[in-house]
DNA sequence: GTCTATACTTCGATAGAC
DNA sequence: GTCTATCGAAGTATAGAC
C-alpha cells in the first residue's frame, strides 16, 4: 500500500474512533508510519486528508448497504438482513458518528458525504418498504419514507445506547423491537 | 449567579456543542466571564468541571422525562407526549453525544452518568409500555423491554439523521413512523 | 517523495501576588 | 476568590535539505 493510501486509511481508522477534533495530523502520521513532510506532500493539510477519508468511508458504507439491501428475498427478509448483519455495534457509525462533529458539521465540503449518505440511505430503505407494501407484504397503511426514517434511527440510535451501556444488548434489543412491529401481521381494519 | 454556577453552566453549554475534546477549559473561562485563576480554584481541572457538568445536565434530563412519562393518560398519549415535546432538535441530545466522546467513555466516572441516564430511561419506558399492554391498551405480544430500547433509539437516532440533513424533518419523520407501528391498532392472531 | 528543523498557537495546568 | 505570569506539551503547519 502507498504512503498515500496508508495516510488515508489510518485518517479512516481515527475518525472512526476520535472525530474530527480528536485526530491530528501527527497520530495519523504516526498510524500510517509516514513523516510530516509525507503527509504534506500527498495533502494540503488535516482537513485535505479527511475529506478524502471521509469521502471513502460514506462509498463503502452505501455500497455495502446497497448489496444487502438489493438481495434476493422480501423486503421485510432484506431489511432484516441489513440490520442484523454483523457489526461492530460498539465502534458505532463511521458517518453517523461525524455528526457529532461541530467542525464538519460547520464545513459544507466535509459535511456533504455525510448529508449524501443518510439522504441515499433513507431513500433506498423506503424503496424496499413500498415494494413490499405494493406487493402486499406489508402493512398497506405503511409510510414507506417515515418507517425508513425510523429504521435509519433505530440503527443510529442502537449505536448510542450500545456505547452508553458498554454492550451490545441494547442495540439488539432496539432491532427486535423494531423488526417485531414492522414484520407484526397486518391489523384487521 | 455565581463564579462556580456560570462556570458549570458554561461547561454544559460547550460539551452539548462541542463535546470534551472539543471544550477547551480557556473556552469555558470566557463563556463564563471567569479568569483562570478562579476556574482552577473552583474545580480541580478541566476533568471535575465537565464532571459536574455532566452530572447536572444528566439529571436534567431525567427530571424532565420522567415528568413528562409520568403525566396522566394512556400509555400511547405518554409515549406520544414525550417523543413529540418541543425539541431543539438541531442541538441533539447532550448525553447522547457524549457517546461519541473517547475520552468520556474511557473515564469510568465522566462515564457513569451517562450509563446511568440511558439505563434509567429504558426502564421507565419499559414500565410505560408494559402497563399499556396490562390494560389491553397495547399489543398483548408487545415486548417492553425490546420496544422501549427501540423508542430511545429512534429518538437518538433521529438527532443524528436531522444533524446530517441539516433539518427536523427526519427527526419528525422517524418518530411518526414509529408511533404509527406502535399505536396500529392489534393484529388479529 | 521523504526527512528534519523551525515557528507560532492553543491546551491544560501551576505559582504566587493581591 | 480572582488575577497575571509562566510552563511544558501538543496541535498544525511551513521551509528547505536530501
Amino acid at each position: 500500500m502507498s504512503t498515500q493510501e496508508r495516510l488515508v486509511e489510518s485518517a479512516r481508522a481515527l475518525l472512526w474512533e476520535r472525530g474530527y477534533v480528536g485526530t491530528s495530523p501527527k497520530a495519523i502520521q504516526q498510524h500510517a508510519g509516514a513523516g510530516q513532510g509525507s503527509m504534506y506532500h500527498h495533502f494540503a493539510g488535516k482537513r485535505e486528508l479527511a475529506l478524502a477519508a471521509i469521502r471513502r468511508t460514506a462509498e463503502q458504507l452505501r455500497a455495502t448497504a446497497d448489496a444487502q439491501l438489493s438481495a434476493p428475498g422480501t423486503a421485510a427478509q432484506r431489511i432484516t438482513r441489513y440490520l442484523r448483519r454483523e457489526r461492530d455495534v460498539q465502534r458505532g457509525c463511521p458517518i453517523g458518528r461525524l455528526t457529532q462533529d461541530p467542525d464538519v458539521m460547520a464545513d459544507p465540503v466535509l459535511r456533504e458525504p455525510v448529508e449524501q449518505t443518510f439522504d441515499w440511505l433513507h431513500t433506498r430503505l423506503a424503496e424496499v418498504l413500498a415494494t413490499g407494501r405494493d406487493e402486499g407484504e406489508l402493512d398497506p397503511g405503511l409510510d414507506p419514507r417515515a418507517t425508513a426514517a425510523m429504521i435509519v434511527a433505530v440503527l443510529q440510535g442502537g449505536y448510542v445506547l450500545a456505547r452508553a451501556a458498554g454492550e451490545d444488548d441494547p442495540f439488539d434489543q432496539a432491532v427486535t423491537g423494531v423488526l417485531a412491529l414492522l414484520t407484526r401481521p397486518a391489523p384487521t381494519r
